[in-house]
RNA sequence: GCUCCCUUCGUCUAUCGGUUAGGACGCCAGGUUUUCAACCUGGAAAGAGGGGUUCGAUUCCCCUAGGGAGUGCCA
């Protein structure tokens, strides 16, 4: 390992922090950090009417929620123009570039008739040897590459391998546009050389652009990067990913309740594998990544697998971390019905040691809540049937028998109540479980979540709810 | 149209010429169970098609089909 290793994660802040997006700056931080080098934010904001600063906000928040720290503040492209320009300047003194004249019209009808002809679309480089006598009075040039036309580029590439191109097919790409600002193909490989990046690994759309940009290394005399493209995320159709699919900013993904550890475990997994393990640690991500394993081929976007992968986390999670996840999502309105979370010391404390339960069967953090009902609920519980509609008519019934039972008891500890429902499910010659159903619908407003009896009974064992109700009995009764 | 890339269970993937083609998610069945869930056990499920090369191809080469990206004075 000789020279230090430089990558870069390069947006352009014209929307949010997309998944495919933070995926590529995940595999160039990862690689940075595997390798003991350096990673650095660019943000490619030359088109300035297209750019905004909340797209650069998302951008930065995005990856700090994610923990992709930077090793140097960012660097914004558009800053950098006159740089560009110079940089454009030595190329047409050299005679590397030159300047072309030629009219939106005249491109057009170019890529029209080449392509009606079988040919690529290209520039027919009209102006390339042109007389500058010839120029138009009055018509600023864009400057444009004077390619090789003929011979080969290869780019190598660590995931893609050797790819070769027809200089042939190449064009006499556009440096500087007639307005004086430099193109994305300019600016990206002086930024590069600037930044001293050693490798370059962005999505496999860009696979293109590489061999127009070894162009302009080789016209600078500049040494190439090694590239690495990898391959886009599709939606679960296999199609381009949109938004219906998936194409989210990531705060869509951390709205809905997904833990930072779980995007990078996942995202790292999609077109990258280690053998058979399944999540990764960051660590554990540090430590095994390599460019060489990612595939070759697109990866679609299964949410039953991120789902379960959040699931994972959020188990090994420490409860009061996901307590505090909880309260920030229902402050940031990600939680449906927060009115009915008033968070104080004593229900954080209850969440707190009711996380075991509840973790058991929330996937995201925003499922949190949907179990979480009978944390909240003022004490002593109500017995209200204010689900009846959701229950059975049996459920009903049972419900409608238990209640005055409940409403007679005064003794809300975790073995009272279990008494009560014990004694009546004998009583009945039924399940407990039958009995369990219409009691938990009462209290959560929906059937299948976990109410006082799972309470109880994940509780129990340990603490016992007694604690915890002889607390809220004394203080709201 | 032209250039480039891709193709193993439904999905993410392992395999780096010889395997009963493995794992995970999902699905199905059974078990456990004080509902649901979780958990445990088992099951169904794959090399796009056709040619080669080879003693032997999922693996190497070619063709076809399908998918994707690019083809801008966007990035």
């Amino acid at each position: 390992m000789s020279a230090e290793v430089v990558t870069r994660f390069a947006p352009s802040p014209t929307g949010f922090l997309h998944i495919g997006g933070a995926r590529t700056a995940l595999f160039n931080w990862l690689f940075a950090r595997a390798n003991g080098g350096r990673y650095l934010l660019r943000i490619e904001d030359t088109d300035r009417a297209r750019s905004t600063q909340p797209a650069v906000d998302a951008i930065i928040e995005g990856l700090a929620w994610l923990g992709l720290e930077t090793d140097a503040p960012p660097v914004f492209q558009h800053t950098r123009a006159d740089r560009h320009r110079a940089v454009v300047d030595e190329l047409l003194e050299r005679g590397a570039a030159y300047r072309c004249y030629a009219t939106p019209q005249e491109l057009e009808e170019m890529r029209e008739v080449a392509t009606a002809e079988g040919r690529p679309a290209l520039y027919d480089r009209r102006w390339r040897d042109r007389d500058p006598g010839d120029a138009p009075a009055g018509v600023a040039p864009a400057i444009r590459l004077r390619a090789p036309l003929d011979g080969e580029t290869v780019v190598r590439d660590t995931v893609q391998g050797d790819v070769t191109f027809q200089n042939a097919n190449l064009d006499d790409l556009v440096l500087l546009r007639s307005d004086g600002t430099p193109t994305y193909m300019l600016a990206v490989v002086v930024d590069d050389h600037d930044m001293g990046v050693t490798h370059v690994v962005r999505g496999d759309d860009h696979l293109n652009n590489a061999a127009r940009q070894s162009l302009i290394f080789d016209a600078l005399g500049w040494p190439r990067p090694t590239f690495a493209h990898i391959p886009l995320i599709h939606g679960p159709d296999g199609k381009k990913l949109s938004k219906r699919h998936g194409a989210l900013g990531i705060e869509a993904y951390r709205a809905m309740g997904y833990l930072p550890e779980t995007m990078l475990s996942y995202l790292a997994r999609l077109g990258w594998s280690h053998r058979d393990q399944e999540v990764f640690s960051q660590e554990e991500l540090i430590s095994h990544f390599s460019l060489e394993a990612i595939g070759k081929a697109p990866a679609r976007l299964d949410f039953d697998k991120l789902a379960s992968v959040n699931a994972h986390f959020i188990r090994a999670s420490d409860p009061a971390r996901l307590v505090a996840l909880f309260e920030e999502a229902c402050a940031a309105g990600w939680v449906d019905g927060v009115d009915r979370f008033q968070f104080d010391e004593t229900t954080r404390e209850r969440m707190c040691r009711a996380m075991p339960a509840l973790t058991e069967r929330a996937t995201t953090i925003v499922e949190l809540g949907d179990k979480a009902g009978f944390i909240f609920a003022h004490r002593p519980i109500e017995i209200e049937p204010k689900a009846s509609k959701l229950l059975s008519e049996q459920g009903r019934a049972y419900l409608a028998e238990i209640r005055n039972e409940f409403a007679a008891l005064h003794d809300w500890t975790s073995p009272a109540l279990e008494a009560v429902v014990k004694r009546f499910a004998e009583s009945r010659e039924v399940g407990l479980g039958k009995i369990a159903q219409p009691i938990r619908g009462a209290l959560t407003g929906t059937p299948n979540a976990p109410g006082i009896y799972d309470c109880l009974y994940a509780l129990g064992r340990e603490e016992s709810l007694a604690r915890i109700d002889d607390q809220a009995t004394t203080s709201t009764a």
